[in-house]
DNA sequence: TCCGGATTCAAACGAACGTTTGAATTCTAG
DNA sequence: CTAGAATTCAAACGTTCGTTTGAATCCGGA
């Protein structure tokens, strides 16, 4: 039997990793017990605290697996635009897109799991258990200084206060985006037929994002009469 | 004893409804057990399900008691700019503002609970339970529908997608924005002093939605390129 | 005052949860 | 081939969950 399969390190491990994040996604991490995705990943119900320890530290590898080559992605592409640029200025446009684009690029392969992570990560950004959220930032926080300083470059004129929020807001517009692809229905009334669409929902989305990150600051009148 | 205190019909319920606010929003409902709740609220462990029948059953009376008068407050709002208006289109600022500042108002009573609330509601936009998100969408179907025809009065000029996919966006950031307001920190790097100054964050919100929502279209050929 | 419905209470129910255990099995290096 | 480590396995652990039960208590109207 030369031709045996050549059994890959960690198989089980990636198995289990594979089904959480789908049924993650499902039903939640408290609405997910160990039997069912166990079950899924066609392993031992004691598998999951032997390759990883205990139930949080499976949370915890799932979203490091993901995120940090997502996070690197976005620092190399924002690396390889200012390269290119050779000193001037970066458009906010292609800021925003190399944030985004790695996002939605994700979200079209539904072969390999990406879009269940993607959904999954965009709702526990306002996880109730703040020891996930904060995982979460940490993991954020290279690539979110890394963006901030260029958005910070791209916009001299801006408040450093007020791009914080424009930041903030675009973050949760592309959050919300990606953990409510259903919720659309919520407006529309029905299903979209291009929900899934990424290269459209891209352009949307980009257009969106531009445009309230540049938009008019608030009056000096607007800001007192708040003060 | 004449000055004997009235008491109020269905005051276990209430106290009930207030616990659940709060602890729902600190711990989600998976996270949070009958016998924390009901030990909160002052009340027997078999209180819950006397007055509303089971823990779902609470869930959805704890929207219903919210979500109601705050999308009739919205929908009462925007008849009223429309009379003022005496015929004429409302702006789109106008009509955001009548959105936003629902939420926004219920945020700044930290007294009645509305805050927690609105935190609450906020992430359950996205919870994994569907039967949850259908009864958000359905609580909500009715003001969604006035302002989706109130902007389309507003703006003729755009096509129907866009602007649901932008009434998306909008929903999208303003519920992120509510429902994650530590999560700033993740791109500030620590507290903004003034995250729960209401007027102040109105201000930004709007300016920031406004722009998002008048943002020029995407050109016919990045459509294109998309299809 | 006393009756009858509404409410509260302590106690228990069975089911499901995450985790642990120790033996059985598989894999791998010498 | 074999010893030892890595992995899988069935079974059980103690705990906590949402819900139910039936008696006790409260309370307004006759």
């Amino acid at each position: 039997m030369t031709l045996r399969a050549i059994k890959p390190p960690h198989e089980t491990r990636t198995r289990i990793l594979d089904a959480a994040e789908e049924l993650f996604m499902q039903h939640g991490f408290e609405g997910t017990s160990m039997r069912l995705l166990t079950a899924k990943a066609g392993a031992n119900l004691a598998a999951v605290n032997y390759h990883f320890g205990s139930k949080d530290a499976l949370i915890e590898a799932l979203f490091r697996r993901r995120l940090d080559p997502m996070n690197a992605g976005r620092v190399a592409e924002l690396d390889r635009l200012e390269q290119d640029a050779g000193g001037r200025a970066l458009a906010a446009e292609q800021i925003i897109r190399a944030f985004v684009g790695a996002s939605l690029r994700m979200i079209e392969d539904a072969k390999c799991g990406g879009r269940n992570f993607i959904r999954l990560l965009g709702r526990t950004y306002t996880d109730p258990q703040k020891h996930i959220r904060s995982l979460i930032g940490q993991l954020y926080a290279p690539a979110m200084e890394r963006f901030k300083s260029a958005f910070e470059r791209t916009l001299p004129q801006m408040p450093r206060d007020e791009l914080i929020w424009r930041m903030h807001f675009m973050f949760g517009t592309l959050a919300y985006t990606l953990a409510a692809t259903d919720t659309v229905q919520l407006i529309a009334g029905c299903k979209p037929e291009d929900r899934y669409d990424a290269r459209l929902l891209e352009a949307r989305l980009t257009a969106f994002l531009l445009a309230g990150l540049l938009a008019p600051l608030p009056s000096a009148e607007d800001v007192k009469k708040a003060a």
